[in-house]
DNA sequence: GTATGTTTCAAACAACTGTTTAGATTTTCG
DNA sequence: CGAAAATCTAAACAGTTGTTTGAAACATAC
């Protein structure tokens, strides 16, 4: 049923989700070849090492991701009429959404990666995405602009990171909030009504 | 220069400083041993495992947190007039500045830990601190629920964990951002400025 | 068919991990 | 003082880590 994927795919699903749930360095390549039912040796083979195998799980995540952003961010940009900075943060929802359901396992796997990687390459992960997406990163800040015309750019550098933090630590954490919000209010929520939950919250702090 | 400090203290130091700034996975009992100066095996004497030590820093750098956050938040439980949403999240400015100050080391170590903590443990810290240090979180958010009324019990919870993420997630990458705001705008900002530019988007936030 | 290049495989590699042990050293206190 | 308890130390333990190796299996093209 599955002898479809080629090795490499099957080593950067099991790896994407074990990464996702146990951390980059408590994951072991045995762990993953076991998974992903491939030889041990395949991961050096076609990866050259685990640092690379870490870095190719996250460019693919990060392709599709700005993929789906650019569908999202292309009819706001050529709207005549400045957008709203609702609007702008709500071409983030759908990629994300997009993106979880297509994951065969668990859900939010690639929001705790990205969360995981924020907090565990101290800086090292901001820049990178500021040096490989900085396309898309400024083409999302631009519409911001459009938006809050009358905000400075150091200002609006400070506020986007905010944003940035508490979306990536919410998604990142989002099974246990859930959790914790079914005891406590029996209450259970989607991802989605998450999400529509944190917009208004990002949208009101940013024009503070 | 140093030989009053305890073994146990030079140990929760070192590990402190290093789990903060290449996680706890990445940091062996030997490099903190190393580093404090002491044999190896007192690790295992004085905390038990590797596991009772994380724990360990945990606890003593909570409870030094705690201790500050009571002084704070004890004037605003006595006022008879509700305070405002700004008032009780200023609560958390002082505590924080104060343990930022008196690291030895690198600034904000500690919150890189938090950020490490609710990172990498996938929810677990979230339910420790909630199990551990309820009473200070609910005394917290009884002074939220005063300065903001109307607002139901379940909205509350969120936006509590909105802010929560913003702070520890923008602390804990704060050298990165500060490198950046440094190198894009020229402007060198230290960590009670971006607290200080953090509360009123958490405020806006908060009251959406 | 043979020859060529790619991919898989089991086994071994050296380096490192947390933990334990048993003996020396120091501290505590009657 | 001197016995008992607490602490420190070097060495070894068993297990796991990422990576490399050389031969086997497979694929592709002439």
């Amino acid at each position: 049923m599955s002898s479809k994927q080629s090795t490499k795919d099957r080593i950067l699903d099991a790896a994407e989700a074990l990464f996702a749930d146990r951390g980059f360095a408590e994951t072991s390549l045995r762990t993953i070849t076991n998974r992903a039912d491939v030889n041990l040796a395949s991961v050096n083979y076609h990866f050259g090492s685990k640092k690379s195998l870490i870095q190719a799980v996250f460019n693919r995540f990060l392709q599709k991701f700005v993929t789906h952003l650019d569908k999202e961010l292309t009819p706001i940009e050529q709207g005549l009429d400045a957008p709203s900075v609702e609007q702008v943060l709500h071409t983030l929802v759908k990629p994300l959404m997009s993106m979880d359901k297509d994951r065969h396992e668990g859900s939010s796997n690639f929001m705790k990666l990205l969360g995981r990687a924020y907090a565990e390459s101290q800086g090292h992960m901001r820049r990178f995405m500021q040096e490989h997406y900085a396309h898309y990163l400024r083409r999302f800040t631009s519409q911001l602009h459009r938006a809050a015309p009358n905000l400075a750019n150091n200002e609006m550098f400070w506020r986007l990171h905010f944003m940035l933090g508490t979306v990536i630590f919410t998604l990142a954490g989002s099974d246990a909030l859930h959790e914790i919000a079914a005891a406590d209010f029996k209450e259970s929520v989607t991802l989605e009504q998450t999400l529509e939950r944190l917009l208004p919250f990002l949208a009101a702090g940013f024009k503070s």
